[in-house]
Order: structure tokens, then C-alpha cells, then sequence
DNA sequence: CTTGAAGCTCTAGTGACTAGAGGTTGTAGA
DNA sequence: TCTACAACCTCTAGTCACTAGAGCTTCAAG
């Protein structure tokens, strides 16, 4: 059995977000000591270890736990899991399409002033304020 | 004069953000008719313009209240607004290779399954459980 | 002068935590 | 067995940039 401190350096995971954790209804503890606090077996190591790597790949917690309730019926089809998985492969391509727009605005205006004027005269400012400056859209 | 619904319109800015960016002190309206209802000049339509734009490209409410007041002092250097266009820039490369990153192991997970199976054996529940399926750091 | 769209303020909710206050428990060493 | 203190507990509130809703008032067209 694992104090919370000891399932939060297994995993890398603060104590504090195992309790928000816990709250949102994620990973329940194994149980408590008489003393009230949290004990954890390997089975909650390994949740926990799933609930990691899923956020780290920037699934919600709304996806993980449909995810993990899959994972508890071994029976079920996993249709649902590939849907989430897809879905979130296409809202990582859609924020990657706005960021390489930024990025190519963002250059342009970043290193299109040296800093060394006064700011009535800076590309900067003069970018920000006008989107015609924009190459694209973004 | 305008009221905040037609300043809404010409943005493209939500009338109740245009009430939040007065709250948090980057624009104040000229000021206010009898009734106590708003009214703005062409300053505040510009300036709205210009938070709408750098809100578009990614700067913090409080980046963009550091520009705003550099471009209210003309004679004032304009370093500070590149060291900002700098930072927003180098913030942005690295969400990107953040989620190309996230985007190759989820190509590999999301394809790695066609959901025509049961959940005991999904590839894409078993990636989540365990890092080591991926190829590299995320 | 009436009507209804648009305005007003204030509070609370979003997502995924994080920080802090103020109190209790577990455990290792003496 | 006692003591010290790290680790634990709960609860509230703060983060960011909005967004939604309730309940009320004002503006402007017909
Ligand atoms: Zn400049
Ligand atoms: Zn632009
Ligand atoms: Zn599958
Ligand atoms: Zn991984």
C-alpha cells in the first residue's frame, strides 16, 4: 500500500492534483487509514500512470475518464477509444495549423524592429495595430 | 460616439469582453451618457482594433497592456515591445514543438487501431497505459 | 408615448490545476 | 514510550480570458 506522497514520486504527479484527481471522480483511493488518510494498491499506480501519460499527451479529463471506463470493461468494443484518440489527433492538427500561421506572423513582426527606435516609429506596434501588415490569416 | 454593440460590430469583439477588457483596465470607454450606458471615439475603436489583433496572435492580456502603454508614449524606446514580440515568439516555437511532438505519437496511436476489436485488446488503451510504446519524448 | 432591443451591474461558471490556512496523523529516533 | 516533525487532511480561493445568466434600466424608432 502507497501513501499519496509515495504514488506522487512513482509518478510525477503533485499530491495535490492526485486529490483534485480524486475529486473529479478519476482515481478513487484503495481506501483510508483509521487515521483518514489516502492508501493506494498498484492497481491505483497503474490508473494513475495512465491518467499521466493521457494528459501529457493532452487528452481532457472528461476523455480520460471515458477512457478509463472502457479500460474497466475488457469486453467492450473499443470503438469509442479510437474516436477519442482521432478526435484529439485533429484538434492537435488544428492548433498546430494556427501556431505555424503565428509563428509566420510573429516573425516578421518580432525581428522586423531592433529596438533601437522610439515607439511612435516601431514595426511592432505598427503590426499590432493594423492586421493589413499580416501576410495571412490567423 | 459609438456604443459598445456598434464598437461590437466593427471588431468583432463580444460586447461582454469589451466590458471585460474595461474591468481589467486595458480600455476605458470616453465616457458615459446620462442613462449610464457607454460611448467611445475613434481612440477606443482603435484601440480595441489593436487588443483584438494581439489577442489574435496570442499575447496576454498583460503583454498588451504593457504595448498599449508604450504606444501612448511616442518618445519612449521601443525596446520593451520587441523584447515582448521576442518572448510571445519563442512561447509559440515552443507550443509547436510541443505538439508536433504530441502530433507523431498520436498518429501512431489513433491509426494503431481500427476500433473493430474489444477493449482488453486496444492498442490504443494499451499506448496510453505505457509510455514505452512511444518513440520519443512528449 | 409605447415598445422592445440593447444596455447596465453583479455573481458564478469554465478547465485543470495551484496556493495557503489551519489543523491532524504517521513514523523514526532517543 | 515519548517526542518531533514531515506528511497528511479539508476547505477556500486564485489563476487566465472569457462566457452565461438574472434582474433591472435606458435608448431610439415608429
Ligand atoms: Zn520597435
Ligand atoms: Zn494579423
Ligand atoms: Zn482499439
Ligand atoms: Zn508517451
Amino acid at each position: 500500500m502507497f501513501s499519496i506522497g509515495q504514488l506522487s514520486k512513482q509518478t510525477g504527479v503533485k499530491v495535490p492534483t492526485i486529490r483534485y484527481y480524486e475529486q473529479v471522480g478519476l482515481l478513487v483511493s484503495a481506501g483510508r487509514t483509521e487515521g483518514n488518510q489516502r492508501r493506494y494498491d498498484t492497481d491505483g499506480l497503474e490508473r494513475l500512470g495512465f491518467i499521466r501519460h493521457a494528459r501529457d499527451l493532452g487528452f481532457s479529463i472528461e476523455a480520460i475518464t471515458a477512457l478509463i471506463d472502457l479500460q474497466q470493461h475488457p469486453d467492450r468494443s473499443c470503438q469509442e477509444a479510437t474516436q477519442i484518440a482521432q478526435h484529439q489527433l485533429t484538434d492537435v492538427r488544428e492548433k498546430l495549423l494556427r501556431l505555424k500561421a503565428l509563428e509566420t506572423e510573429l516573425v516578421r513582426i518580432a525581428d522586423g524592429c531592433d529596438g533601437e527606435g522610439n515607439s511612435d516609429e516601431c514595426y511592432v506596434l505598427a503590426s499590432l495595430a493594423d492586421h493589413q501588415h499580416c501576410r495571412g490569416e490567423h
